[in-house]
DNA sequence: CCAGACGTTGTT
DNA sequence: GTCTGG
DNA sequence: CCAGACGTTGTT
DNA sequence: GTCTGG
């Protein structure tokens, strides 16, 4: 119940001491608590001391997913992939709300750069930027700094979390992916593996999205999150302490979690790690360590050997 | 009451 | 170790 | 996530 | 916008 060791520290024997200390607490390894300790002084022999305990459960840490490869150039054949959750509008691919013709092939994408990707809704697919900008964000200044953390979302907190938590009951959104991108820490090493599908189709990232009005020049941006869930076997192989994954959605349940009628517990429902033995993963260039270098490339995607390396299986 | 945070990751 | 930039 | 920096002064 | 800490 009580952590190993607490030491208190009384500054001049009357008020206040501020403790910080880590331990197993009620069964949850690794909390911290913080303790707040008041002393009043009554007699020379006799202490009156008020403590007062808060326990803070450890942050659910994760790997996670912070670059992607979108090798879809053809709206035609996006539209098609997703056509049977679009509103009827969208089953025409020359309907000129389609505007996603100029589209590139990207190899890798780093989501520190916020790229602007097609994001598949209710209302049909529409870009926006990677790292979403809450709502009620006061000014571009706050919206640089949040954004930097708000790539991923934890799938397991997104209904409590100020920047998603009224989001993710009407705001969930599909991100279209080739693969996507994980580290491997071994020997002291950082080796990047390409993670995809078996079947080499796009699939679906599952994220949140928002609207962020500047107040100053009147700019719309809008936005995105990957969600996150715990790693399925292969991808805890890929290593990294985190265990952690983007949240892969089959075709079954990419139509419902972009539906606006799930209530919490549905939606939690949902948020499960993806099927190992779908995915495969390989080993690629270190070179997309750097991001100085122009990492969107064709060898970005491309296998490469490394001896010293044990292979993975899904 | 007001001011400030609001996210992710990392580590021994 | 910890922060910043990509 | 990774790599790379990590200080001070002066100036517009 | 809404919660927490002071």
């Amino acid at each position: 119940m009580c952590p190993e060791r607490i030491s208190i520290i009384v500054n001049n024997a009357i008020n206040i001491g501020k403790v910080t200390a880590s331990g197993t607490v009620g069964g949850i390894n690794n909390a911290s608590i913080k303790v707040k300790v008041k002393v009043k002084v009554k007699v020379k022999v006799k202490v009156k001391i008020k403590i007062k305990i808060k326990i803070k459960a450890p942050k659910l840490s994760g790997k996670m997913c912070y670059s992607v490869a979108y090798l879809e150039k053809k709206q035609s054949r996006l539209i098609e992939r997703y056509k049977n959750m679009l509103p009827p509008e969208w089953k025409d691919p020359i309907h000129p709300k389609n505007k996603l013709d100029q589209l590139p092939e990207y190899y890798f994408l780093s989501a520190f750069t916020h790229p602007e990707l097609p994001i598949v809704t209710g209302e049909g697919i529409r870009m926006k930027e990677w790292g979403l900008i809450p709502f009620w964000v006061k000014d571009e200044e706050k919206g640089t700094k949040i954004r930097k953390g708000t790539l991923n979302a934890v799938g397991e907190t997104v209904f409590e979390k100020p920047s998603y938590r009224s989001i993710i009951r009407s705001k969930r959104g599909l991100l279209p992916v080739s693969g996507f991108f994980e580290w491997r820490d071994y020997n002291g090493k950082k080796y990047p593996y390409y993670i995809r599908l078996k079947d080499h189709d796009l699939f679906s990232l599952a994220c949140i999205f928002d609207s962020w009005i500047n107040k100053q020049s009147g700019e719309i941006i809008e936005s995105f999150s990957v969600m996150t869930t715990p790693a399925n076997t292969m991808m805890e192989a890929i290593h990294n302490r985190k265990k952690r994954m983007p949240l892969i959605l089959s075709l079954e349940k990419e139509k419902e979690w972009i539906g606006n009628h799930l209530n919490e517990q549905e939606v939690l429902e949902l948020i499960k790690p993806f099927d190992s033995n779908r995915m495969e993963a390989y080993p690629v260039s270190r070179r997309l360590n750097y991001s100085g270098n122009n990492r969107n490339t064709p060898e970005a995607i491309q296998k490469k050997n490394y001896p010293e390396l044990p292979v993975i299986q899904s």
